[in-house]
DNA sequence: TGATGTGTTCTGCT
DNA sequence: AAGCAGAACACATC
């Protein structure tokens, strides 16, 4: 199962968004460890379950990797889904599974919800924060987040790269730099703009950042559109793989033919992480 | 049983 | 300050 990255946060805000928005929180059990879930200071001595219930659950927005539900009373439940983490939107008769970390129950008007939302999480690497809105900001975790790629125009994205002596690859990783974008996005984006994972990023020309703005948003603009033709089921609600995964030039193909020049795809530690990439269309220099 | 792989973020070094 | 390496996280898999 991939790590959740843009477009597949991106699918979950939507399978949530058609699941649970306009609904209330009935009841919640936190069956977590403390350090998945992280409460405002505000609520003293509240439970993360105690703080929830009665909230509304008003909208859902996504910043990065970040998913972010609005609930009345001016709180929003933040959450990162790290690597293995997963909504799932499921009949309540269903068994609780072993790691389902936190159990809610959701009613419409008077009416209890026939189904149940819960996150999974087999490596608990994921977080779940309860905040005020007046202090979400001030949070690290979303005040440090770069710009949107989707959002960032050509020049802004230039602009920032020209201003960035470390490598390229990393430099995408890093979510203070663009936010997003993760290892599977960041080789693939690279290797269609023929880009060097080493190269540093200030020393590419203007026309080669042209391209690689234009790779990655055409390619998260995919990616969340063939995620999306799942988002009318339940299964929509969690982060598995959904039909992009067949396009995916390099990632995981270590060893097969460059869908270019036909070499093989090599992989590399770069920045202390894996890269895929061609060595022969993505020249170090 | 114990080592390894997994991505992100944090820590600490240069 | 900025860039980078390595650690920690917690589990599954081999």
């Amino acid at each position: 199962m991939p790590v959740p990255e843009l477009p597949e946060v991106e699918t979950v805000v939507h399978g949530l968004r058609q699941a649970i928005v306009g609904k209330t929180i009935k009841s919640v059990v936190n069956r977590a460890p403390a350090l998945s879930v992280v409460v405002s200071r505000k609520l003293g001595r509240d439970s993360l379950a105690k703080a929830l219930t009665g909230r509304r659950i008003n909208s859902i927005d996504r910043r990065g990797k970040n998913i972010l539900i609005r609930l009345s009373g001016e709180m929003t439940l933040w959450v990162h889904l790290k690597m293995t983490g997963h909504f799932n939107w499921v009949e309540r008769s269903t068994p609780v599974a072993k790691h389902d970390i936190v159990v809610f129950d959701l009613s419409e008007g008077r009416k209890l919800s026939k189904q149940q939302l819960r996150f999974h999480d087999t490596r608990r690497f994921g977080r779940l924060h309860l905040f005020y809105d007046s202090e979400l900001m001030e949070q690290d975790g979303l005040s440090k987040l770069g710009p949107e790629p989707l959002e960032i125009t050509v020049d802004h994205f230039v602009d920032l790269c020209r201003n960035k002596h470390g490598m390229i690859k990393p430099a995408l990783l890093d979510q203070t730099f663009l936010a997003g974008l993760g290892n599977i996005y960041a080789d693939e984006t690279l290797h269609l703009a023929r880009i060097h994972p080493q190269r540093i990023a200030s020393s590419l020309s203007r026309r080669k950042l042209v391209e690689l703005h234009g790779h990655i948003q055409t390619m998260l603009k995919r990616a969340i559109r063939l995620m999306g033709t799942t988002f009318d089921t339940f299964e929509g609600v969690n982060g598995r793989p959904g039909r992009f995964q067949k396009y995916l030039l390099v990632y995981g193909h270590e060893g097969e033919q460059c869908s270019f020049c036909g070499r093989p795809i090599v992989r590399e530690k770069i920045g202390s992480r894996s890269a895929h990439f061609c060595p022969r269309c993505q020249r170090e220099r």
